[in-house]
RNA sequence: CGCGGGGUGGAGCAGUCUGGUAGCUCGUCAGGCUCAUAACCUGAAGGUCAUAGGUUCAAAUCCUAUCCCCGCAA
């Protein structure tokens, strides 16, 4: 089909790779333009954007596609179908028009449950032990519209936001994939909007650990928004990030640290507390518990904020 | 030129301001103790103190330049 792909993150690059290998014709690929990323400021390439380059296809980085002069451009191209993943831009309705197949989204949640920019990592946080893609085609709501096909899969105990995204990447694919095939087939389905719930684009202090909470759910918001913002604390006014951490036996105030046989562990809400295995101090690089435990004493009455 | 932290035996750090024989915790190796151990004791190996210049009687430490790593911010 003669199509165009609309996509910006890591997420998006498996099915736009899918859909070149699987011989649809890609007018052009659009992508948020290049920002200034990292330290020193440079311009950087997002994920799909570097993908089209290496597969040789026409990049796109309006500012606002809702732009007049970009619209037209678009409906130039005379796509059959507009394929969007996570572009980073609402699509307007004078879009919505073009396509004689419409719009059509990959969308990491089982819809709709999560709708919104970060469906994988509320899934994980809340601790859901069920997830999926949908796709669905796009009105002019938020993840709203009617869907197509779902695919399921259960979320392992110890997977972290990252690996699920992968693997959920290549389920999206696959899944747009066989969309497009039954096309003219599925009866798009309305999303019950009393089912619905909300998984908003993650903010820094989504990653501040709330110590008072239960273990289990500090770990699954640990685990849940790595590899950002990931689940961190305050030591001596020095942000301490957790990256890896398990269930401890101690029973511990909560935020204090402590150190019993050379393991660390930081107390949690009702007496619980949790294992402290790969953790990262301000400026300093990611390190086992061990080794941060050689050059950092921790005293007895040392607390996380 | 966005802001800041850092590069010291295998790991994590101190020492740098106030130049003067390289230190701590751990790991490794050898031996000892113990029913045993993540415990304890004794001993050993292992470092061009990121790199290149400069100042000095003397530089990990002061000056200059470069490379690399990390956090923030976006």
């Amino acid at each position: 089909m003669k199509l165009i792909f609309m996509g910006t993150p890591q997420f998006a690059v498996p099915t736009l790779e899918r859909l070149v290998e699987k011989g649809h014709q890609v007018t052009a690929v659009f992508t948020q333009p290049d920002r200034p990323k990292g330290r020193g400021q440079k311009d950087a390439m997002p994920p799909v954007k570097e993908a089209a380059v290496r597969l040789g296809l026409p990049v796109l980085q309006p500012e606002r596609v809702k732009r007049p002069e970009v619209v037209e451009q678009i409906r130039e191209m005379a796509p059959e179908v507009v394929i969007v993943v996570g572009y980073g831009q609402i699509i307007p309705k004078s879009i919505l028009d073009i396509p004689p197949h419409g719009i059509i989204n990959v969308h990491a949640s089982l819809l709709p449950k999560y709708r919104g920019a970060a469906p994988i990592q509320w899934a994980i946080a809340n601790g859901e032990s069920h997830t999926g893609v949908t796709t669905m085609k796009i009105n002019e709501g938020l993840d709203t519209g009617d869907m197509l096909l779902k695919w399921e899969t259960e979320i392992r105990p110890e997977e972290n936001a990252v690996e699920l995204g992968a693997r959920l990447a290549v389920a999206g694919a696959d899944l747009l994939i066989q969309t497009l095939d039954q096309l003219s087939a599925i009866t798009p389905e309305p999303q019950d909007s009393a089912q619905a719930s909300l998984a908003p684009i993650l903010k820094k202090e989504d990653g501040k650990i709330a110590w008072d909470r239960p273990a289990q759910e500090i770990l699954n918001r640990i685990r849940g928004f790595e590899p950002w913002p990931g689940g961190y604390g305050f030591l001596r006014g020095q942000r301490f990030q957790i990256w890896k951490a398990v269930k401890g036996a101690p029973s511990l105030a909560p935020g204090a640290l402590r150190v019993i046989a050379k393991r660390l562990y930081a107390g949690c809400g009702a007496g619980e507390s949790i294992e402290l295995l790969e953790i990262q101090m301000e400026g300093k690089k990611r390190m086992p518990a061990s080794a941060f435990l050689n050059g950092f004493p921790i005293s007895q009455d040392e607390r996380l904020q």
